[in-house]
DNA sequence: TCTAATGATTCGAG
DNA sequence: CTCGAATCATTAGA
């Protein structure tokens, strides 16, 4: 622990005027941490959460649960990250004071330059810039592990939102006789349930093969659904028009799905 | 814990 | 490309 690489020193000496050393991995390492908003200012964080939420693929409502989770742990490497890099450079300062010393109290047995000295600082700061830079390294490394494990959980199914499925549902036992909703209103009805229109097209297509699969065990909700857009008619346009119990028939003889 | 429901994926056809 | 169909994988309910 002894600082007496005089050796070590001369030979590792190399002109590091203080800083900039381009270093182009120490960069990456720096814009990624930025990037992941566990480097910079604190609000940071969220927004950076929030380009990787957004950067999966929209629905940015529902997933607030593994979300939270990922923020938490986001944070908490976050802190770590922080307190190392703090700890570092008081170790630093700290040694560099220490070498200090011990130079100024050889200086008394032997002359020191101004430029030795200068260059042990440089050689410290750099040691201390390299254990800086593998704790870069691995906070990156955790950042990453924690990203792709937060991808994966939002890979594994979720049943959507019960308000969903009455979305879907409403449209699919309104339109039985056609239930093929255009590009557009796929988009239309992936943002009313915050899902995507790939899903939406996913829900239509299972629903369709079930339904024709089996239509009897569809009935009580085809008729669920039926009666309720009929009331929802009923009350909204002209409550006047009688038929109080009656549905469409197509909604009952979907001969067009046969 | 077994089973039904359900969202996603894959593949052939048109 | 979309659709139907079969199938997979996970979820929710008994």
């Amino acid at each position: 622990m002894e600082a007496t690489g005089s050796t070590n020193l001369a030979l590792s000496v190399r002109s590091v005027p203080e800083e900039e050393p381009p270093d182009p991995q120490e960069l990456r390492l720096d814009n990624m941490l930025l990037a992941e908003g566990v480097s910079g200012p604190e609000k940071s964080a969220a927004a950076a959460a929030a380009a990787l939420a957004a950067a999966t693929g929209g629905s940015s409502s529902d997933d607030s649960c593994e979300y939270a989770d990922y923020r938490e742990k986001l944070a908490q490497i976050r802190m770590i990250y922080h307190t190392e890099l703090d700890k570092y450079e008081q170790a630093c300062s700290e040694f560099t004071g220490h070498v200090m010393n011990l130079l100024r109290e050889q200086s008394r047995t032997r002359p020191i330059s101004p430029k030795e000295i200068e260059s042990m600082v440089s050689i410290i700061q750099r040691k201390f810039s390299a254990i800086q830079m593998q704790l870069k390294q691995s906070t990156c490394e955790a950042v990453m592990i924690l990203r792709s494990r937060f991808l994966d959980a939002r890979r594994k199914r979720r049943n959507f939102s019960k308000q969903a499925t009455e979305l879907l549902n409403e449209y699919f036992y309104s339109h039985l006789e056609n239930p093929y909703p255009t590009e557009e209103t796929k988009e239309e009805l992936a943002k009313k349930c915050s899902i995507t229109a790939a899903q939406v097209s996913n829900w239509f297509g299972n629903k369709r093969i079930r339904y024709k699969k089996n239509i009897a065990k569809y009935q009580e909700e085809a008729n669920m659904y039926a009666m309720r857009t009929a009331l929802d008619a009923s009350q909204s346009s002209s409550p006047a028009t009688s038929n109080t119990g009656g549905y469409p028939d197509s909604c009952y003889t979907p001969d067009g799905m046969l």
